[in-house]
DNA sequence: GCAAATTTTGACCGATTGGACAAACGTTAG
DNA sequence: CTAACGTTTGTCCAATCGGTCAAAATTTGC
């Protein structure tokens, strides 16, 4: 029998390996795929092991799709978390735009694993969207809007604001093959990140830059 | 026998009448649950009719999927295709951004089956990507470089100006059910769309006025 | 080194999948 | 009315699906 500890059960050294294997094979494939799209056979495949034992370490495949959207909402809400009242404003916000653009370059399907979820309209973590991510939204949301009262950026809806960062950001993980397709060979290459970074950087500055009045 | 025209099959009444019934019905079912993750019986009970009956129409499951993604490309790159050179600059952006915001609106099916087809890889409209989506966003490209080269509207990369109106604009329906979360039943009703219009419009126009020098 | 525990495998199961097919049913033009 | 054509259905098929199970192979604690 395996032992269990108070909160998580405890493992041996091969479980947390093969674990671990399964999870990046299983974010390979659910990414493209999506949950209903994917099959166990892929992603055993994928990881290198039978069907069977890969059945041994997650005994459903909704439970290997739980355990990758679970650890997936910490890294994907954290740049978001950081953002910081105390700051400068300015910095703040740029700084923001560029972790979350260097999210869509360094962890591309992970941000697809999560888009595949919310276009299949959430089945599976609609609760956490209503609780967890929607705290934190209203949290910073009040933070930006406090920085717009006291007159450091322009007046705007800030919720709009967010959705507009992660929209632009995430485009070039979610949407890379036809972003790859239209700037064509030689502009698709990975300067593709840097061109990115710097239009993003100026269109929300310039849209955010306080009016004198 | 089935006569044949030229171009396309023709059709008597009942096989244009059921054929679009599917294809709505198939619309319903790809947009959600994306070409792998969808099955005929699932098509064949949204429209009401027998699996067998289904493929009478449609004799493979790939053919519904084609004929949808080839009606939806044209559709979806209408807004592009009327940016006009001869047009005021502004006026010409804000309207397409404007019109891309309604696509999103009113069209949220095919926005997400658009989406999922490009987040798996594009596998079946790569070629289309490459050629008539490159080919008219060339074009476009350059007619925005010319309004920037003349002052109309500020110097920016002209591509990834029209990525960031696609990412922020599609965001809406593809990432609605995110969206409604976060603004929660309150400002989640109708009235978001007004909202986003508001504040895109502003973003945009701000990080576009020429800067005096 | 050996027994107990863990890991891996092959064979198998019922359900679902995309699709074929012939027979039955409707419709319509002459 | 009826023959020809278009439509619908029930039945069936092989392949694949998620998942089980007992036995074999391996690792581990002592």
């Amino acid at each position: 029998m395996t032992m269990e500890g108070s909160t998580a059960p405890r493992r041996t050294r091969i479980q947390q390996e093969k674990r671990e294997l399964i999870l990046e094979a299983a974010l390979e494939v659910f990414s493209v795929n999506g949950f209903r799209g994917s099959t166990i056979d892929q992603i055993a495949e994928a990881a290198g092991m039978s069907k069977p034992n890969l059945l041994y370490y997650f005994r459903r495949k909704e439970d290997i799709h739980e355990t990758l959207m679970e650890r997936l909402l910490e890294t994907w809400l954290a740049p978001l978390r950081e953002l910081d009242d105390i700051g400068d404003p300015m910095t703040e916000l740029r700084s923001y735009i560029r972790r979350k653009l260097e999210m869509a370059r360094d962890f591309p399907r992970e941000s697809r694993l999560f888009a595949n979820e919310i276009i299949q309209g959430a089945p599976r973590i609609m609760p956490l969207l209503e609780g967890e991510l929607k705290t934190l939204v209203d949290e910073k949301a009040a933070v930006i809007r406090g920085w717009m009262r006291s007159g450091k950026i322009a007046k705007t809806d800030p919720y709009h604001l967010i959705f507009s960062i992660w929209a632009t950001t995430q485009h070039y993980a979610d949407f890379d093959v036809q972003v790859r397709a239209v700037l064509g060979s030689d502009r698709g290459g990975e300067g593709r990140f840097e061109d990115a970074a710097r239009f993003l950087e100026n269109l929300f500055i310039q849209g955010l830059l306080p009016k004198r009045d």
